[in-house]
DNA sequence: CGCCGAGTTGAACTGAATCAAGAAACGTGG
DNA sequence: CCACGTTTCTTGATTCAGTTCAACTCGGCG
């Protein structure tokens, strides 16, 4: 895999990125094939690094009193990282795994910084990548808040309709806020229609 | 009330701001004093202005079958605007209401977008806020996911503990995500310890 | 094969919602 | 400053969606 094309599938996902930049970028990242169930980041770690997943894909989750919840998952063409630990430069609560065979484009936050600071089409990269989470985080609040199990199950297919052919159930069950038993009564009754 | 004053204020908590970027957003703003009640924006509008409150505190709120949702407060020293309608452009979802006499400093979206263009340090405070809101929406994904209703209600307590005060309690049950009767029931268990 | 993790199904339990009725606080005009 | 109506908040009884715990099924893989 070559820097190039993974830099031409951002800017088609996005937006164009001037040349400079991109070279900038080159020099300043690292690509990472990893295995399926690779742990990218874990709980406690300073976690400056954030990846653009070029194929497979991952998910963010911690663990509530030993239970593993899921709390982000992202796909080819999304960018993933422990947001409390790389924008406040704290210990990280989450862990990253990968979920699938990965390729993935690895950049720390000095880099990230300098770039931003060097490149105003970075920077807005950045800008209009935290504004899109923060836009689909309050969508998010919405929907766990006042839906019911099965609407926001419903709701999250709409969004990605193959995810359960990619993501465990039990992932899927914690990032919805239920228990897999009533994610698997949800669909049991769903399918029979 | 000045604009340099409310500026001061600004750049104090948040950043300094240059006197270049802070002379253009004073001819590109305005000051207004709001009653209690005032509507600010209504649902359907194409709400393209952000309000800084300097004084006084705001809630954005939708309705979800008649009723009527608290999604964020805002006091002094916050931003507040539909974020889906400013940062898409789309008709918003939210009603942005005035809780108290209110001292706001209004900019639409053309003159945000021209300045954060113009100028680094706008442009640098406009990401920090989104930023910040990101993450507080992160952390309260996981509150509302995983809590009690007490857990939720002591929570925002901590964060703002004198919230009760300055906001009606049935805003503050729709926010938590819990009915008014339940989040009068905490409040009864709780005083008397 | 037999084990193991992932998913399904069943039964009992529970936190919070709903419905209903009052009490307190608030503000507005007489 | 008090009577009023309105809004806000409290309390009680009942109901329900979803949890918990437990047993069982299925599909892969050493």
């Amino acid at each position: 895999m070559e820097f190039e094309t993974i830099a031409r599938n951002i800017c088609q996902v996005y937006f164009p990125l001037s040349k400079e930049c991109l070279l900038d970028a080159a020099q300043n990242s690292t690509i990472l094939h990893a295995e399926k169930n690779t742990i990218l980041v874990r709980e406690g770690q300073y976690a400056d690094t954030t990846y653009y997943l070029y194929e497979g894909c991952a998910r963010a989750y911690y663990l509530k009193d030993g239970k593993d919840i899921t709390d982000w998952f992202s796909f080819e063409g999304n960018f993933i990282c422990s947001i409390n630990s790389f924008f406040q430069n704290i210990p990280s609560p989450h862990y990253i795994e990968v979920l699938s065979p990965a390729i993935l484009l690895a950049m720390d936050r000095e880099s990230f910084l300098r770039l931003s600071d060097k490149h105003r089409d970075f920077d807005r990269l950045g800008k209009y990548v935290v504004t899109q989470t923060m836009l689909r985080l309050q969508q998010r609040i919405v929907s766990v808040q006042f839906e019911t199990a099965r609407q926001k199950y419903e709701n999250l297919l709409k969004i990605n309709p193959d995810i359960t052919l990619r993501v465990p159930l039990m992932h899927i069950a914690s990032y919805l806020g239920i228990t897999l038993e009533t994610l698997s009564r949800i669909r049991g009754s769903h399918k029979r229609i």
